[in-house]
DNA sequence: GATGAATGAGCCTTCATTCAT
DNA sequence: AATGAATGAAGGCTCATTCAT
């Protein structure tokens, strides 16, 4: 459990002995990337937006783009790590008695994470594309690690006869689907127009629907 | 129906009138802008990778964004233009008994397309964020036009019982975001270990339960 | 006189055998350098304004600065030949009998000049300081054909007892001021305030004044 | 007098607190516009003959536009401003007793600011034409303070039966005509061949002529 | 530690000029 | 003779980064 380790110990170092400066930095860095992309974004207005002066900004983050992966690996781990501590434990413990509140704890517990952190998201969302590292570390944390996790839980409800007899890989697929959609959908269209409660239990029905083990 | 006509035409004249040095710098494009994005590319790369002079480019493209945006708008309105004009008349009028022949048509039309065009709409997903006019475009296309096509299909098949009653709104969304993760995974997997017949058959069998009327 | 014939010649031959095409382009090429300059003009945008294709402007003068010479040097010869060739024998042939005559002559003859070739001397005036082929020219005709005639006939006046004895050059630099000072005025201030006639006279009275040889 | 005291502030904080860089830059710059021109010198020119990198430029001037007006108007103001300031004071505080006097005065204090000024003067004469805002400025400062002003000076000397009795604005159009017309002989001719000492006499013995009173 | 002036490579774009049609 | 697409050098300006203060 090694590795877990590791990964708590990168989630909790993270923001905590920042100076005040840093700190203007990393988020006005956020803000500007989320708004017109890495590339577009110059450090001459990451500074002014910080209230520092260029050099500062080179004092902590040899680098433009090593001021990004510090905004951006720490969101990724921190988006999904708890994936692979918290959630599988307690499904294996059989703290979730069913799939449906294992879903709705997970949907819970990421909302608020979106919520705290949604332009870094945004940030990380939009970068991945184009820096090969980013993409290289998502896979190794999610194509590898939050992947195989989710298909032992899939596997685990389907021993219990909760969800239907179905190639682990496509369940896991759909389900992220759907919930992504969620995700993207409340985001997007934003506070008017948008009744969360009515739509994640929309959702979920459909989802239970979806995953039911038909008699 | 003046509205689609306008449509219908602009889906026509596109690339064909192109010269074949305009075709190699457009071509240039899509991969350099899909590879390291807008921002991310110079037009002295894109001017090599399609093998004309730098200047040529300005001959062509005032402007790098009109570059940008002439690869990307009549992507998007090809993207979507079909469902507008052919599958909500086809519904109508009954060429598809029920919602899975639907479905299944219209996936195999858009991967048809996708298969086609997938740099540049992976382009045009990529650059969305950070280019106003085409949020507004893309609003203005999907957001209001085909957003509301499927809102009506979704109604016609519930009014036939053949899908579950339930806020259109979040049938649509659910019956999208299903979809959309389906040729995202496709594409992003690919090839090897994708087996799209087997995948298309799980996600089309569980949409088709989440939607499933009977109790 | 074999100079002054190819003066003369070099005078005739100017517009006479220009196609349509190539006036249009020396009047859109005077119009555009008058305003914004010769190095502020773009070909393309004389080409435009002469509603030729930009090719076209090359075929018939090698270069940009060849346009510029084609334009300007004619005017020079135009605006100063003339008085080499005419005033001269003129005031020698006794055609005046004074020397208000002559200059009211002088004047009258140069303002229908620079009337029909307003904006021509404009460009000549505004790129002599940054040519020195035009500086050139300018100093072998002005500098030393024209001045030196000037010199004559002051001396003329001066044996006469007409002006005023003092060093000729003095009072050919002061009569020059005093003209390029009316013909600017005149051309600065433009239409409206500007009593011709009455500046004309109160100019001509300043300087009979000035060269009043006072008994 | 506010509108005074603004003067006098900005000629006096004018190159001050100028760093040697920046120093450099602007004198490079008179030269090498004074030379060839604003459009036709470069900023990499400018760059290499100041000794700076070209990017240092546009720390100090954020356009070469702006450097080009940074040269010319506390010129322009320069040039002008003591006239309004101190000759018309001393003319109606008798500090002159005659035109002579007054005339003397101006020409050896404008002749020293030309000796230290003169390839900005020249700039400054040569971009008028190019400029709109140049123009218009100069339009504000000449045409409408100074001018007043000299005409007031005329009036004065009428009044007092020194100068001739004729429009103000023809006298004023006449003696400026002169004394452009000397020191512009005096700066085109340079020192061989130029005895400044008897032009200078000339040139006011004449000028006195001209506006002598007594018939 | 923080600053911001300085750098020069690199950016997008325009230019005068050429040449196949 | 006339065109206008093509060129690539050069233009003004911005960039990430360095370093003396």
């Amino acid at each position: 459990m090694s590795k877990n380790d590791e990964l708590i110990a990168e989630l909790m170092n993270g923001s905590e002995k920042m100076t005040d400066r840093q700190k203007n930095i990393v988020v006005a860095a956020v803000e500007m990337f989320a708004e017109k992309g890495y590339s577009g974004t110059s450090t001459k207005e990451i500074a002014q937006k910080a209230g520092v002066a260029e050099g500062t900004i080179f004092r902590h983050y040899k680098t433009k783009k090593d001021l990004l992966l510090a905004i951006v690996t720490p969101t990724m781990i921190k988006l999904l790590a708890p994936v692979i501590i918290k959630d599988l434990n307690k499904v294996l413990n059989k703290e979730f008695e069913n799939f449906e509140d294992f879903i709705r704890e997970m949907v819970a517990n990421r909302a608020e994470f979106l919520n705290k952190n949604g332009p870094t998201v945004r940030v990380l969302i939009q970068e991945i594309p184009f820096h090969p590292e980013l993409k290289e570390q998502f896979i190794k944390h999610i194509g590898e690690e939050v992947y195989a996790r989710y298909l032992q839980i899939v596997k685990h409800y389907q021993d219990k006869g909760e969800i239907i007899e179905m190639e682990p890989a496509s369940v896991v697929r759909f389900t992220a689907s759907v919930l992504l959609g969620y995700f993207a959908a409340k985001h997007v269209i934003s506070p008017a127009g948008w009744n969360d409660e009515l739509e994640l239990n929309n959702t979920i029905t459909m989802l239970k629907a979806a995953l039911d083990p038909k008699k």
